[in-house]
DNA sequence: GTAGGGTTAG
């Protein structure tokens, strides 16, 4: 589908007839052969037409063999149009730029360095225009580097071919500011360069400045807007979810007389599905006589984020049966029906027919299937695609790492950025943010501190998937303050950067100061979402905010219009819960419009447990079982309420229903970084080398804290053992022991930060406080529900988590 | 022109 622009076919008529007309004069069988090759569409029959010039001596002709060579590559014969190269004793200039161009990769560089080195001919404009194309698709940031370089010394840097491929290459390594520089340097711009600028701001997310470029623009009397331009701002438009501003940009579309145009048709089926105008994206389809691929492809992915997912696959099947080939946009289209869904067969079915016809071996197609089995947890199908796949473009890295980190797994995603950074290729954006998103997930702030350098140093602060993730990553790892001070340095926010920061507050029990940044987002004009109002809400929870919790979860029904989830009725039952509101939470349940689920009712379970409300608590987990039979924590939770009740017999029932079914309970252990080398340990762990020192801590504290008036809290903790050796096996819990690895290992006064994986017990949490106070240290715990700082004594929890 | 790989909540 490679339709050019009138503007691009021209200056390649222009290429041409300047080299025919400087080194031959036309002969009339030269012309019968030109012509030849232009009307051979098929292989076979450009087979044949090559075997005929050489029968006519025209074997080393340059331009018909140009031509030939041009038709190989039009045809994706590339090892072909090679030999044919190589079988030219003298090829010219004109010939190695067509070279270059067709093959568009590594061949392209190795070209352009033979050229240099090898021969005596100079590289022109179209050189380097083209071999800097090819560093944009290779992303490779030196050889684009050093060929602009060349470019410049050799008096092409103004070029408008070279300054577009430069602008091209800039955006596609994701240096926006670069990019920006190079087309304001420019003496003369022509439409393609303002597309390339629009297009490439576009895809780096960078909307509003696309939208900015396209009004100027429309002010600059000397250039014509051509579809392409509308083409290509549109998806801007549609991203914003400006559907009156695209609409407006129809009209001019339609004054201009290519509103018709299939490309600005395939831009306005995609502004109106992603606005939700399914039926307008269905008529505009419509009125494409006869839709070509990428039309197709659009009202496929139109249908998939429109929920239609029956005629998304209908028009795919469809688009199948008419022979017509598909692309990788048509599966990556596909992909959103195909997981959700659970759609696996649909997958397998998908993929077997990409290797069947070949097209696995395209990385853009590996790459959309690595992401819809990883989004479908297969995550190891996932992988296999990925260490299949011959060539790793940074997508491919990108889809695997964050399928592991959105699996969960981010151990392999880490070691996999390791395994990346080996290779050639370099981590990009995508990839940061999905570190930065593992780092937030493991508490990793070293690693975490180590990538903030690196997007420092490729200037990648501007993105803000990235700075977003930043933010993310400082308040999770515990540092809330530099989490503010990016996020108030940052420009472009969105509502994913303000809800980020809003539940970071909510994880550091800083309810006002969430609710303060709540009332600052309304200011600043970004509308709040689910997302939002739950972070409030869990914010709320956390720092026992009840009255603030209700009002704005009425706010979120009636002022904002939002239809409440589960997740936001669970999240207030669990405010009123927390409060000791038992009743109120249970009225609350009994009273929802919509039917409680496992959410809620786990919701007032967790708070029984802390009230110790036993009847009510049989109520919710006989509803849990009943809802939710596979989870082992509710089990946990009503083995815990008996054992406090010392009914130990039913306690050990309802272990001995959780063995039955063979469910286990998540062993806690507890993290603790000292330089950038982790530690875990887990409950009664001996097998630290310096276990020893470690025990000798714990005895030591333990002393000093009874002497200061601490006492065992073993109510919860533990089963039917004896008091005494409960008191021993809660005084060995994972957090203690690395607490006390902390204070062996680091100098008086530093701050002691620990991770545990899931929530932090009574006894522990007391224990803390203590050693705080006896030991002077501040102590950060981030737990599995969010952090509590420990300092003289006093936790910022408030007791409450 | 379509579509990729990415951030927030639970």
């Amino acid at each position: 589908m490679a339709l050019t622009s009138g503007r691009r076919r021209r200056r390649r008529r222009q290429m041409f007839s300047k080299s025919i007309a400087s080194t031959y004069s036309p002969t009339r069988s030269r012309n019968f052969f030109l012509n030849l090759l232009k009307k051979s569409t098929t292989l076979p029959q450009l087979t044949q037409t090559h075997a005929q010039l050489i029968l006519n001596g025209f074997r080393n002709d340059l331009s018909t063999i140009t031509k030939l060579t041009h038709r190989l590559f039009d045809l994706n014969a590339t090892s072909y149009a090679r030999d044919v190269f190589l079988s030219i004793p003298n090829p010219d200039l004109f010939l190695f730029n067509v070279l270059i161009k067709g093959f568009s990769n590594t061949h392209s560089i190795s070209l352009y360095t033979h050229l240099r080195k090898c021969t005596r001919l100079n590289p022109d404009n179209f050189t380097y225009a083209f071999a800097i194309a090819s560093a944009s698709t290779l992303s490779d940031e030196k050889v684009g580097m050093f060929l602009y370089e060349h470019a410049v010394v050799d008096g092409y840097g103004f070029d408008l071919f070279v300054g577009t491929a430069v602008v091209d290459f800039y955006f596609k390594i994701w240096r926006v500011e670069l990019a920006r520089k190079v087309f304001d340097k420019m003496p003369e711009r022509d439409t393609v360069l303002w597309n390339s600028m629009i297009s490439g701001l576009v895809k780096n997310c960078c909307f509003e400045d696309a939208i900015r470029v396209f009004r100027d623009m429309l002010e600059d009397g000397g250039i014509r807007l051509d579809s392409t331009s509308v083409a290509a701002v549109l998806p801007a438009f549609s991203e914003l979810q400006e559907l009156i501003s695209g609409m407006e940009v129809q009209c001019l579309a339609l004054k201009l007389g290519f509103h018709s145009h299939v490309y600005v048709l395939t831009g306005l089926i995609s502004l109106y599905s992603k606005g939700g105008e399914i039926e307008a994206a269905k008529l505009l389809f419509g009125e494409i006589g006869r839709p070509d691929l990428v039309s197709c492809n659009a009202m496929i992915s139109g249908y998939t984020s429109n929920g239609e997912s029956e005629c998304s696959v209908r028009l795919f099947k469809q688009l199948l049966g008419s022979g017509e080939k598909v692309n990788s946009s048509t599966i990556v289209g596909l992909i959103p029906v195909l997981s959700p869904f659970g759609y696996l067969n649909l997958t397998n079915c998908i993929h077997s027919f990409c290797v069947k016809y070949g097209f696995v071996s395209q990385s853009s197609v590996s790459t959309a299937l690595t992401t819809a089995y990883s989004r479908l947890n297969e995550i190891e199908s996932a992988r296999q695609l990925f260490d299949e796949s011959s060539e790793k473009t940074p997508a491919s890295w990108n889809a695997m790492i964050s399928g592991y980190t959105q699996n969960g797994l981010t151990e392999a995603a880490i070691s996999l950025f390791q395994e990346m950074q080996m290779s050639k290729v370099g981590p990009n954006p995508v990839t940061l943010t999905s570190i930065l998103s593992a780092c937030a997930q493991l508490g990793a702030l070293s690693l975490g501190k180590w990538v903030h350098g690196l997007v420092k140093s490729k200037s990648f602060d501007s993105n803000i998937y990235v700075s977003t993730a930043l933010i993310d990553m400082y308040a999770k790892c515990g540092s809330i303050r530099e989490a503010r001070q990016l996020f108030d340095l940052m420009l472009g926010k969105n509502v994913v950067t303000w809800n980020a920061m809003i539940s970071g507050y909510g994880l550091h029990g800083q309810g006002q100061d969430a609710l303060r940044l709540f009332s600052e987002m309304l200011h600043s004009g970004v509308s709040p979402n689910g997302v939002t109002f739950l972070s409030l809400l869990y914010a709320c929870s956390h720092a026992g905010l009840v009255k603030e919790g209700e009002e704005i979860f009425r706010s979120m029904v009636h002022a904002n219009q939002f239809k409440p989830l589960a997740e936001h009725y669970a999240c207030m039952v669990d405010i009123l819960g927390r409060a000791g509101q038992l009743e109120k939470a249970f009225k609350f349940i009994k009273e929802m419009p919509v039917e409680p689920g496992p959410a809620e009712w786990g919701a007032l379970l967790g708070a029984c447990m802390i009230h110790k409300d036993k009847k009510l608590a049989h109520v919710a987990s006989e509803r849990l079982f009943e809802l939710d039979p596979e989870n082992v924590g509710y089990y946990v939770l009503l083995s815990n309420l008996y054992s406090a009740e010392r009914n130990y017999p039913l306690a050990a029932s309802v272990r001995q229903n959780v063995k039955k079914r063979m469910l286990a309970k998540i062993p806690g252990c507890t993290l603790i970084e000292i330089g950038e080398t982790p530690h875990v340990f887990t409950s009664g762990d001996r097998s630290h080398p310096q276990a020893t020192e470690i025990y000798a801590m714990l005895e030591k504290l333990i002393r000093k804290m009874k002497e200061a008036g601490f006492q065992t809290e073993t109510d919860t903790a533990l089963h039917d053992v004896e008091e005494e050796e409960k008191e021993l096996m809660v005084n060995v819990h994972s957090e203690k022991l690395a607490i006390a690895f902390g204070l062996v290992v680091t100098q008086p006064g530093t701050e002691i930060r620990i991770f545990k994986n899931l929530r932090v017990c009574v006894d522990c949490h007391t224990a803390t406080k203590f050693i705080s106070k006896i030991t002077e240290r501040v102590i950060v715990v981030r737990d599995a529900n969010r952090f509590h700082h420990f300092k003289d004594g006093v936790c910022s929890c408030g007791d409450y988590w």
